[in-house]
DNA sequence: TTGTTAGTTAGCATGACTTGCAAATTAGGG
DNA sequence: CCCTAATTTGCAAGTCATGCTAACTAACAA
């Protein structure tokens, strides 16, 4: 995501105001590589402004994600992970640590096939989002962005 | 996963029994490709056997997953996804319809080529899960399954 | 500096998904 | 048919995230 004064320059432009509690997280989050959680990051801001809500946390990241200046990652460990680096890149999960940390993927080849970079991979997950074969061809007939959270119709 | 056949073998020498909760989840589970969650398991088990109850539906599938009969996938949808199918395949999600394919992962490239298939992939995800630099050098101090749930440190 | 007001925050309620627990049942061997 | 340990149930409780609204305040104008 962008320096938290440019951040701050877009909130302006969208007539979006700046609080100090934007402003915390801004500069929480820029160039945070730890993938925090919401609920790690309210910990962290409650320290230097307590009394902050935890749901002003999820807003404010929800805002981010929404305006593309974040990623939400979910790593299926239970809660969302926040990732201001937008660039293309994939993640490596410690199974015993539970750290995060980025992957490019062209080094990918190189983890498969040992430890390079220090890191033992024991399993790979690859999940492919796009729309199947009779969604691709039917006419969008319902109002955009209905479904897509469905249960198995088995 | 097995048979509901092989899966009763399974389970008496195990001394586990064999109650028709069980043989229901069995022959609904066996070769399904519908990555059914828990809720849409529970509503079809229902229809063959009602009272059934939900918690059992999850202690079940727990069990099964335990012993290497399915897969947990969670592929951030909210719920768990239960999937039989133990080969080695990721999983291709339609963001329409929701619905869920398995994918041999040697087709990957055509994915990503077009909608080869009839998927359109937009979106690949990969994670990695393994251990970390740190974690690999460090002798197994702590009691071995501990961790790897933890927060992001920041 | 003060007034105005639309955008924000804080807190609590609610919801989705899953697991813990204890009492009531029951499969399966004797 | 009896027994007992394994199971199933139903409900409470926990985690994570979002809905809702009254109170608050940044931003702008006078």
């Amino acid at each position: 995501m962008r320096s938290p004064t440019e951040l701050a320059q877009v909130f302006r432009e969208k007539q979006l105001k700046l609080t100090p509690q934007r402003q915390l997280l801004f500069s929480l989050l820029h160039q945070n590589q730890s993938h925090p959680t919401a609920e790690s990051l309210y910990e962290i801001a409650s320290k230097q402004m307590p009394g902050i809500s935890l749901r002003t946390i999820y807003q404010t990241l929800g805002e981010l994600a929404d305006m593309g200046e974040l990623q939400l990652v979910d790593l299926g460990n239970g809660a969302m992970r926040f990732d201001p680096n937008m660039g293309e890149h994939q993640h490596f999960v410690c199974g015993s640590c539970g750290a995060i940390h980025d992957v490019d993927i062209t080094s990918a080849p190189k983890l498969r096939a040992g430890s390079a970079d220090g890191f033992a991979v024991e399993e790979i997950g690859v999940v492919f989002h796009g729309r199947c074969n009779r969604c691709n061809h039917k006419q969008q007939v319902r109002s955009p962005g209905s479904q897509a959270k469905n249960k198995a119709s088995n």
